[in-house]
DNA sequence: TGACTTGGATTAAAGGTGTAATCCAGCTCC
DNA sequence: GGAGCTGGATTACACCTTTAATCCAAGTCA
């Protein structure tokens, strides 16, 4: 276990774009967060890779003269983490109230349950193909 | 709207207990809490306590010579917020892999999806008024 | 009534987070 | 070959969070 440390806010949104494309360079970083929202500032996304690599989140490897950055951690990892946290902070670590609730807050179709349903007996090799979420 | 504020980690903890016992006193809070963990110190407690007053996320009352808490926001709305926040946070904003997560994290049997499923035909169309985002 | 206790207010300090600006070394282009 | 660009390292700093300790007022009891 190697104590995947609990990401912040900003650091999540920073490592979604490394997991996803991984291995990628610091400017690659940088130009994929401003695409995604203008306010960032290179200067701060550099200052938080910094941070992550001293945290053992990130690591990197020279290549030439840039950076290629690679995550220590899985996002799985990380997914187990903060969910737990969110579990237990909102509703108390039980795992139904929260699941109620999101079906009630966001409407889930009988047909998603469907598919959990079917996620659980292990029969359906889970419907990817079918519809890959846009953007 | 009120704008309720996102609560830290140790506020949850704190409001938990207020959600739940309110109207309840300082002195009331620190022993539950403390009950549920005794680490807890009076004086952190509350400290926070004054805090969460100056958030407006608390309000107080003098009761003879103690205060009684009464909330300023209702646990829904901080949900809301954290569960928002968690949502895109870690699962990008969607739903679904988040619920197939928590399916395959923690083993939801087919009658606790069943359940929700009831809970689903239950609160069907019903046109409250309430406006919802299509998702 | 004077000391003790109890509860609340104020103050504090260490560590984390968000947001950059500045500094520096090596490469590029005239 | 010197001046600027490019990318990375270092430094800065304000605000928030956690964690209390200290100070103060009012009630209690001997």
């Amino acid at each position: 276990m190697k104590a995947s440390p609990k990401l912040t806010e900003t650091e999540w949104e920073i490592m979604r774009v490394v997991w996803k494309r991984h291995p990628i360079t610091a400017t690659e970083i940088v130009k994929a967060l401003v695409a995604a929202d203008p306010t960032w500032h290179p200067k701060t996304t550099r200052a938080f890779l910094n941070r992550l690599v001293q945290k053992k989140v990130l690591d990197y490897e020279p290549q030439g003269r840039v950076y290629v950055y690679e995550p220590l951690v899985t996002e799985q990892e990380c997914r187990d983490l903060a969910s737990e946290s969110f579990l237990e902070r909102v509703f108390g670590g039980s795992l139904k109230p929260m699941l109620a609730y999101f079906v009630e807050q966001r409407r889930i179709t009988k047909k998603d349950l469907q598919e959990l349903n079917d996620l659980l007996e292990g029969k359906t090799p889970k419907p990817t193909g079918k519809k890959r979420r846009p953007s």
